[in-house]
RNA sequence: GGAGGGCUCGCAUAGCGGCCGAGUGCACCGGUCUUGAAAACCGGCAAACGAAAGUUUCGUGGGUUCAAAUCCCACGCCCUCCGCCA
């Protein structure tokens, strides 16, 4: 949510991020004029309340005909306090309907345009050059024994797997890896629930256009959550939180779920796309002057795990039309995945500013005052495709998988072997 | 799933429908005293919007009333007991 004083101020700004994004301008000077009449509307209300606790007062004071006559004042002075009142909530609610259509303002330095028009802007590594044919994560998983597709659908559906034997073991030193990587950084590590309710979701942004991705239980009304984000972000709302303490950083380590409509014919092959995953994430509450070097750092911690797992990647810019509503900037590695012979995304970090914090109505207090804190998020590690990036990017010619440097402490064994 | 109890300013508690945005204790901050600290004493101390006046907030939402922390209804959460259970 942008503050409404900022849309005020500088509706030009915001007008022009919409359209970078390829959104609705219009909606500025929708809000402009709803903000107008709402502050009409709460100074009206406000008028008629003194005056009624003014008056209240005086009723209980008097006595006799006085009495009598005060009270025939009031009643009708309530009668148009509760008119002022639900006017002065209509106003509110429409304006802040309105408010919530506005997506994040886009940072300056994103590159304007749709999917496409990313900007690349490092290479780290070289995609290897096989002297045999690579075979593909699927193969690899079946002849390490790691991966079963097959046995995922029928036994859950499409888009489903089994992480078994050395996948299993995998996830298990991925996970280890990541934690205690997070932990030196001064992460505090976080196992959240993964099943939350509607405010959580909502405050998130997850119920806007994303919504048809997430599963919801409705029996209990609650949602499965599609990353730990939604739970770590939402962990302080409606709280104030300590400016010395700030940036406070969580790890989140949680199962993932995405219903993944619309993605028919979509990376259906292996465990590219799936409908439950686990991730280990990263979330920072920081000062909103700090977030973007803030955001410089979680990039650097997603390189550093992906230097560790010895793969080649792409860092890229994401275009305006591609952010998520609640980013102003977003930064992906994109892994190379030889059998597909592309990059492909394995982690993303997002500068949400002080937008989603707004939303949750998660604030921190110092000398200044108190004001929205700036929430970021990135992937530390996302199993299954870093699964799929290491067993092509490792892989034999007879299909055994080297281990990374870096796991082979938590495997206690430098390849995965055919079963 | 069944039966009870509770939800008030960081914590613990008080609170008669108007004198309650709200008392007390602890914690915290500032001061006096002290070589320093403790103790004692004095003062301050919930949040949001607003230039201010003022308005809003006693779990949440609704209702009764001129007036609700206080009465009524619904929901949420917490606790205790019983049942079931990883």
């Amino acid at each position: 949510m942008i503050d409404v004083k900022f849309i005020r101020e500088n509706p030009d700004a915001v007008r022009a991020s919409q359209k970078g994004r390829g959104e609705d301008a219009s909606i500025v000077d929708q809000v402009i004029a709803s903000d107008e009449l709402r502050r009409v509307a709460i100074e009206k209300f406000e008028k008629l309340r003194a005056e009624q606790n003014v008056l209240s007062k005086s009723v209980g004071a008097a006595k006799g005909d006085e009495k009598i006559a005060l009270l025939e004042n009031a009643k009708k002075l309530a009668t148009a306090v509760k008119e002022a009142d639900s006017k002065r909530t209509e106003a509110e609610e429409h304006t802040k309907a309105l408010v919530m259509q506005l997506s994040n303002i886009l940072d300056p330095g994103a590159p304007i345009g749709a999917e496409a028009d990313f900007k690349v802007l490092e290479h780290v590594g070289t995609p290897r050059k096989f002297d045999f044919e690579p075979k593909d994560h699927v193969e690899l998983g079946k002849l390490l024994g790691a991966i079963d597709t097959e046995r995922g659908a029928k036994v859950a559906g499409s888009r489903s797997y089994y992480l078994t034997g050395s996948g299993a073991l995998l996830e298990f030193a991925l996970v280890n890896y990541a934690i205690s990587m997070a932990v030196k950084a001064g992460f505090v590590p976080v196992i959240p629930p993964v099943l939350v309710n509607p405010a959580a979701m909502e405050g998130t942004g997850f119920l806007g256009q994303a919504a048809e991705n997430v599963y919801r239980i409705e029996k209990d009304d609650v949602y499965l959550v599609g990353t730990s984000e939604v739970p770590l972000a939402a962990m302080h709302m409606d709280e104030i939180l300590p400016g010395d303490k700030l940036p406070m950083r969580y790890a989140g380590y949680s199962s993932c779920f995405r219903r993944e409509a619309g993605t028919y014919g979509k990376d259906t092959r292996g465990i590219i796309r799936v409908h439950q995953f686990d991730k280990v994430e990263m979330f920072s509450f920081c000062h909103p002057d700090q977030a973007k070097e803030e955001h410089a750092r979680i990039l650097q911690w997603e390189k550093e795990f992906l230097n560790a797992m010895e793969i080649p990647y792409r860092v890229i810019d994401v275009a305006s039309g591609d952010l998520g509503s609640s980013a102003n900037r977003k930064f992906d590695c994109e892994a190379w995945i030889p059998t597909q012979d592309a990059y492909r995304e394995v982690t993303s970090t997002s500068n949400c500013t002080e937008f989603q914090a707004r939303r949750l109505n998660i604030r921190y207090k110092d000398a200044e005052g108190t004001k929205a804190v700036a929430t970021l998020n990135g992937t530390l590690v996302a199993i299954p495709r870093m699964i799929v990036a290491i067993l092509e990017n490792h892989q034999n010619a007879d299909g055994t998988v080297n281990i990374p440097k870096a796991l082979q402490p938590f495997l206690g064994k430098e390849r995965f072997e055919l079963v």
